[in-house]
DNA sequence: CCAAAAAGTCTACAGCTGTAAACCATTGTG
DNA sequence: CACAATGGTTTACAGCTGTAGACTTTTTGG
């Protein structure tokens, strides 16, 4: 179940406030400055591939997200891990940390990952 | 200077094997099993693109990548973790910490890299 | 209940991408 | 040198994506 980038906007508003009405999705991505009738198409094409659901409810139409963010996130993901980084987080960190790109606080938060990670080791 | 999936395929060979000339890139992806026409096609978008260059000696043209790896594989990860990870490394690592689909070895090897990092705290 | 506004559906269209055939140029070989 | 093979360029075309107008249906305020 693909989601392009513009349609992945749509997604965004709908993970981040739930269920929304066309001009709540509207107003959501305002910033876009897209006209209503290309959110329109976009909520319609996420409709038919199945990645939200129309509810209909006295009067209103508001749309609800199938596709779960986790999953989209996860499938992007590896997706470009397996494209770049034979499929593992290691090396995409380890270019990261090669461009020293990585703020001290990002290293602190990776470190106390790891931390955890070892903690609950079931 | 963007680059396509399919595009990337040809790059990935040049970036591996060094300037090649069309047979040899076509030997190269012959995996992908695209018609010769095709990768001549691609071939030429990254000319036109300038992510390649061409360059002939005696008789033969050789593709040399114009664009790096490196910078590629940048462009590519930094626009993931913009899209998805507020643009920082740590939460795709969290990410995959949560999915639990981080392999002892990639652990390891992450904690190994956080010690250098602090190692060469330059 | 009717008309205006809002919501929803259908159609359009240009540019990008994957895929490739057809055509033109070069080069090496008998 | 002529021709076959190889290499390079141009054209093609369908499907996807971004963008949006036009048309139809539903809702709602007077």
């Amino acid at each position: 179940m693909s989601v392009t980038p513009a349609e992945s906007q749509i997604m965004e508003a709908l993970w981040i406030q739930g269920p929304l009405t066309a001009s709540e999705v509207i107003a959501a991505v305002k910033d876009q400055d897209w006209g209503e009738a290309t959110v329109k198409t976009l909520i319609h094409r996420l409709l038919k591939r199945g990645a939200i659901r129309s509810e209909r409810a006295d009067g209103r139409t508001v749309y609800r997200a199938v596709l779960e963010r986790a999953a989209y996130v996860q499938a992007e993901s590896q997706s470009l891990l397996d494209r770049l980084f034979g499929g593992e987080v290691a090396p995409l960190v380890a270019h990261f940390a090669e461009r020293r790109s990585l703020k001290p606080a990002e290293i602190k938060r990776l470190r106390a990952l790891l931390d955890e990670l070892d903690d609950d080791a079931d």
